[in-house]
DNA sequence: TTAACAATGTTATTCTTTTCACAATAGATA
DNA sequence: TATCTATTGTGAAAAGAATAACATTGTTAA
């Protein structure tokens, strides 16, 4: 195993497990590279490549079998039970998350939520009942989870950021539009999207010319 | 001006911009590369290289000047009036980001809105009447809209893309988790939140080893 | 049995992005 | 004025990611 798989290659893997789990669906027992990989909108070779790093190995003629490629990758990913995580901030975009990952969705539960307001606290939103945020602690036991969302204001983020690092979480998806620091150990994943639209926003731009 | 700059630079020159504006409403008119490289979480050589596109120069002693810098990057991304855009799938998410963009923010509106749950047609949120998805055709007239964002369950994805297609919109923020199938003069960006938490996932674990 | 085939695993190559390094420069200091 | 300092702009090097290329291999069919 590679000491170190790229974050795009991660995404991709991610990505494969989602439509092999698909297939196995509707009964689909093989597929070739270049089938998957027009699934999801990549290159045939750069799959192979990204498969080289799970260790499953598929046959020149009959491709992948799809349950055994999705075990693998599963296996890789070493996620048994499924991840739990908390969220932070039942705001508009932290409601709609919460709705999204705690519905049919059966991976990565979202367990507790916080939220500064009085009038959300101990409201039950979506199967789960919202916390005072200045009670994280003593909720969540240090360790316990290791992932967190924060999708609190811009203002607030940081802090909220620091008390989930000092709960042990070693994951965090910031939807706030700052960057937050954090110590080395702990992975951040900022997802801003008032840059992706002004990203989209400029590239349309570009094409209708 | 270089024909083609990367996505991530436009990303980062969108951020810079941000920070830029935030400086200006603090009444601060200069600063270095590495104070806005440390803002925006980049490396000063980084954020240098970036602000060479967009052809503004600075001063070896006083920096960057705030409004200058500021007036460069919004001048290099001639975006004169405000971009406006139409989202489909008035759901938790659709309302989230509606709620989102025609809040307090100022640029990039969104003008148009459509569902095709007839519950949610004709009600007006934040700002926007929600509009029968099978009538777009009808509302918004072919060119007058450059972006659009697609909040719609993954199975009806691809048919609204389809549609946004026809309108003439060259650039698309796809929330749905699905590949999308477009003209190579559409700029799709693909958002997929459950993969980006499997990722924060993965690494979370990565990193408590 | 053996040849032909089609798809895989993997190495080599190309392309892109980031980092490094440093000459050039504007101002501050004496 | 001459010198010193800290920062910029940018070519060159390094690192990283995607693509291409091809030898290998399991299967089919003559
Ligand atoms: N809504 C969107 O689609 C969207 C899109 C992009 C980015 N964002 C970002 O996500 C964040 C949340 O957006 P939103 O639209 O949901 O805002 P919101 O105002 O609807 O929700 C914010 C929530 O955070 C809570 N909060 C504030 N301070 C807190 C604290 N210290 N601890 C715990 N909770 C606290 C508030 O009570 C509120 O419920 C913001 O940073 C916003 O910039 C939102
Ligand atoms: N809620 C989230 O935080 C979240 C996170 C990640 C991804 N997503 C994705 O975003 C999309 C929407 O998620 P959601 O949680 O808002 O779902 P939702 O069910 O709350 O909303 C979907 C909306 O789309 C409408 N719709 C269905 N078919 C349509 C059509 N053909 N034309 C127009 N409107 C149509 C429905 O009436 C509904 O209002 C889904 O693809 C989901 O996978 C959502």
């Amino acid at each position: 195993m590679p000491s170190m798989v790229s974050e795009k290659t991660i995404e991709r893997l991610s990505l494969f497990h989602r439509l092999l789990k698909d297939l196995q669906d509707d009964d689909v027992t093989h597929v070739y590279s270049h089938q998957l990989a027009t699934k999801a909108g990549v290159t045939a070779a750069q799959l192979r490549r990204d498969v080289m790093v799970v260790g499953y190995t598929g046959s020149p003629s009959k491709g992948y079998d799809v349950k055994q490629l999705s075990l693998s990758i599963a296996n890789f990913f070493e996620d048994p039970e499924g991840e739990t995580a908390v969220l932070v901030g039942m705001g508009n975009l932290g409601r709609a998350i919460l709705a999204y990952f705690n519905g049919r969705r059966p991976k990565l539960h979202i367990v507790a939520c916080f939220d500064s307001d009085p009038h959300k606290i101990n409201r039950v939103i979506h199967n789960c009942r919202c916390h005072p945020s200045d009670k994280i602690g003593e909720i969540v036991s240090k360790g316990e989870v290791r992932v967190g969302a924060i999708t609190v204001p811009a203002a607030a983020a940081q802090k909220v950021a620091d008390e989930l690092v000092a709960l042990g979480i070693k994951g965090i998806m910031n939807f706030a539009p700052v960057h937050l620091k954090v110590p080395p150990d702990v992975f951040v994943e900022g997802i801003d999207l008032a840059l992706s639209l002004e990203k989209v926003a400029y590239f349309a731009r570009q094409k209708n010319k």
